[in-house]
DNA sequence: CGCTAGCTTGAAACCGGTCAACTTTTGTGG
DNA sequence: CCACAAAAGTTGACCGGTTTCAAGCTAGCG
C-alpha cells in the first residue's frame, strides 16, 4: 500500500537553496515573511520531503492508516473520500496545488478518509511531530498551522448547509476558480480534473443532476463546458447564485 | 452587543485552587496529565475567565465580530448558525458542556457565524493570542489545540455527506447521547435543548420532517419522545442507522 | 476497430418540502 | 389564577426538485 512515507521524487533534489525549498508549500511564504533566522528556516527545510509522483488512481493514504504526516500538494489534484456500507462514495474535498491534506487526521492519529490522486500528483510531506515541535520555536509557523486547521473547519462547513443543486454547483465553480486564481492560473478557464461522478458525490447530487445543471448553466450563458474544460462566462451571475453558500468566505 | 468579553460570573470566584480552575474545560485535564510544573499551570489558569451567565436567546458573539477568544462551554448549550439572503437559518453546530466554540474564527480573525445561548450558559473564555503564546511553552497544550481543531474538521465533515433524513437523525441522536455520556450524563435519557426547527436547520430538513421522523422512530420503538425529553430505547438499531454517517468517528 | 468508462438525456418514481389547519405549550398581564 | 396571545409542535394533502432507471452517446485507448 502506498502512503505518505518514503518515496523521494526523482529529479527533484533537496540540495538547492534552502530558502526556496518548496515554492508551493503553504508554510514557506508565511515563515519567510515572519523573518526567522536562517537556522530555523533550515530546520523547516529539512522537514520537507518531496514525494511522488503518484499517478492517476493511486492512493496517497487510506482510511485507518496511522497518521504521521501532513502534506502540501505541489502539483496535481487530490480527492479525499469515504465509502459507506452501501458502497456509496462521499467525497470530502478536492485539494489543489498549495493546499494541505491530512489535517483532519490529527485528532484520531489515523487518517479518517482515503486520499487518491486524480492526475499526476507530487507532494511536500511534513512529519507532523517534527513540524509541531518546530512550531513551538516558531510562533509564526504555529499560527500558520492554527490558521490552516481553522480554515478547513470553514471549508467543511460551507457545503454542509441546506442549499439547492444550483447554489452548490455555483459555489463549487466559484471556489475552484478562486483557488486556481490564487495559484496564478486563469480564474475563468480551467480543467475539471475530477469526473462528473466525483463532483456529484462531493455536492451530494446524482451524476445525472450534475450533467443537467451544467447543461442548464450553459444554456443560460453562465458557463461553457466541453468535456473536462470549463469556462466561466458570467461570473457575476454565478457569484450571485453562490452567495448564500459562500457568505463567510 | 454582548460578546465574549469582560463579564465575570457572579458567585464563581477565580481565587480557589489554581489546579481546579475549571473542571469542564477541555484544556485542564490534558494539561494536568502532561505533568507541567506549577508555574506553567498557573499561567494557564490566569488565562481563564468565567463569563456569563448568558440567558436563553442571548448572543455570545455575532457573525463578523472581531475574534479575540475561544471559549469552552461550562454549562448550557450553545448554537452556532448563519442566516442566508433568503432568511433561511443554517445551524452549524450545537455545543455542550466541555466543548469549545470559536475555533473556526482563527483563520479569518472574525467569527464566521453567530453563537446564541439555548438555555442558561456559562463559558470559560481564553484569550486566543495568550493561549497560543502559552502553547509555545507547553507542547501538550499546543497538541491539545491541534486536536481540538482537527476534531472540528471531522465534526463538520460528518453531516456534509449524502445521507437520508433517517440516517442523519439517528446520527444526531447517537452523537448527542455519546457527548452527554462523556460528560457523565445519562446516555439514554436527556433533554433536547434545541427546538425542532433548530434540529431541522442543522440536519438540512424541514421542521415538519423532524416531527415525522421522531414519530416514526417512536412508532418503531426506537425512541420515546415527549416534547423536549427523549429516551433512546433501541440504541442498537439507531447505531445501525447512523453507521454510515458516523464511520470514521 | 471495438471496448469501456465517462457522460448525456428522457421518463417515471419518490423523498422530503411546502402549505395549511390544528393542537399544545409557554409566557404575559390583568 | 385565569385569559389570552404567541410560539412550538403535529398532522395531512399536495407539490416539486432530485434521484433512479434505462437507453444511447462520445471520447479515449488497447
Amino acid at each position: 500500500m502506498s502512503d505518505v512515507s518514503r518515496r523521494p521524487v526523482p529529479g527533484i533534489a533537496d540540495d538547492g537553496d534552502a530558502f526556496h525549498f518548496c515554492s508551493t508549500c503553504a508554510f514557506s511564504a508565511a515563515c519567510l515573511e515572519s523573518g526567522y533566522d536562517k537556522s530555523l528556516l533550515r530546520d523547516l527545510h529539512v522537514l520537507v520531503e518531496h514525494i511522488g509522483p503518484f499517478h492517476e488512481g493511486e492512493h496517497i493514504f487510506r482510511e485507518g492508516d496511522p497518521f504521521t504526516a501532513i502534506a502540501a500538494v505541489r502539483s496535481g489534484t487530490v480527492k479525499t473520500y469515504v465509502t459507506d456500507h452501501e458502497g456509496r462514495e462521499h467525497v470530502q474535498g478536492f485539494f489543489l496545488p498549495g493546499e494541505v491534506i491530512g489535517l483532519n487526521a490529527i485528532s484520531q492519529a489515523r487518517y479518517p478518509s482515503n486520499a487518491i490522486a486524480l492526475d499526476s500528483v507530487v507532494l511536500c510531506r511534513f512529519s507532523f511531530p517534527n513540524i509541531a515541535a518546530l512550531a513551538t520555536r516558531m510562533p509564526g509557523l504555529q499560527q500558520q498551522l492554527f490558521k490552516l486547521l481553522s480554515l478547513d473547519i470553514g471549508k467543511a462547513t460551507l457545503l454542509s448547509g441546506n442549499f439547492s443543486a444550483d447554489e452548490r454547483m455555483a459555489a463549487f465553480l466559484i471556489t475552484l476558480s478562486r483557488r486556481y486564481a490564487a495559484r496564478g492560473f486563469s480564474p475563468n478557464r480551467f480543467l475539471l480534473t475530477m469526473t462528473r461522478t466525483d463532483i456529484a458525490n462531493y455536492l451530494r447530487l446524482a451524476s445525472e443532476t450534475v450533467s443537467r445543471v451544467f447543461r442548464r448553466f450553459q444554456d443560460e450563458g453562465m458557463i461553457q463546458v466541453e468535456r473536462r474544460e470549463i469556462e466561466l462566462k458570467d461570473r457575476k451571475q454565478l457569484e450571485t447564485l453562490a452567495e448564500n453558500v459562500l457568505r463567510s468566505t
